[in-house]
DNA sequence: ATGGCCCGTACCACGGGA
């Protein structure tokens, strides 16, 4: 089973470089964040004409994020536990019953900046829910992982530039820790499980060439249960999309798992 | 050498992104 992630930046913006990837990277699986759509404007028949089922979360204008699955969606919940006034649409998780079922997580993490201010501290407090339903998802002793735009640059060599980053919401001490504080429970973040290699981003900001001179950071990640990491096979990352006419800011980033 | 953008909303820049 092929899942993917991809903060898209806008669905009307993004509809045919979305759908010549999909053409070609056949996901069975695709989190998207960023639809900056209301539910009732996402294009779910063009992706139902591709032959995948369609779940979305969306707002008016800001976030938003979707599933699109080839294989049947089951128990979908909308939201993230623990703070019910949260009106920001940054998470959505359903099943997805392949030759196991798997319970996927799409997620879009906010960004924090400036720092300090409410925005950070919303950030903090996010991870701290997100913490929470990690432990419950860890506990479920079941094929789980929660994949998308962390907005945490996990580490100094990810990032062209980490000194740019010190002061920054994505890379600031208090994220990182927030972050490693979740991997630390048993997860494995499969980019790394499955590559070493320098110089691998999935974010490149759309100002200064930072695309021509890979001046990137890589920002979209997948973490999986126990149980899930068994069954990783691979994880790469389709930077050639940045390349492209139109394209979004960040690219995808797939697992391919034995399920 | 320096600085450089894009999206949605609304119709004018502005908030937001990272």
């Amino acid at each position: 089973m092929k899942i993917a992630t991809f903060n898209i930046n806008g669905i009307k913006a993004r509809i045919n470089a979305l759908s010549d990837w999909l053409d070609e990277a056949q996901p069975d699986v695709a989190l998207l964040q960023e639809i900056k759509s209301i539910d009732e404007n996402f294009p779910r028949e063009m992706f139902e004409d591709k032959g995948y089922n369609v779940q979305t979360h969306g707002q008016k204008s800001f976030n938003g994020v979707a599933i699109l699955s080839k294989l049947p969606l089951e128990d979908v919940t909308r939201g993230l536990p623990g703070d019910d006034d949260d009106e920001q649409a940054r998470w959505i998780e359903a099943t997805v019953v392949g030759e196991q079922a798997v319970r996927i997580c799409g997620l879009y993490l906010p960004n924090g900046n400036p720092v300090p201010g409410p925005k950070y501290d919303y950030k903090l407090a996010w991870m701290e829910r997100l913490y929470k339903r990690a432990q419950e998802l860890l506990r479920s002793e079941e094929p789980a992982l929660m994949a998308g735009d962390y907005n945490i640059i996990p580490q100094a060599e990810d990032a062209k530039k980490p000194e740019d980053w010190v002061d920054d919401a994505l890379f600031r001490i208090e994220s990182r820790t927030a972050w490693r504080k979740i991997v630390n429970l048993g997860f494995t973040e499969a980019f790394r499980a499955r590559n070493q290699l320098p110089e691998q981003y999935s974010f490149w900001d759309y100002q200064a060439g930072a695309w021509n001179r890979n001046n990137g950071i890589r920002i979209d990640h997948f973490l999986m249960t126990p149980q899930c990491a068994d069954l990783l096979r691979d994880c790469q990352i389709d930077s050639a999309i940045r390349g492209r006419e139109k394209p979004s800011d960040h690219v995808p980033v797939w697992v391919d798992i034995a399920a």
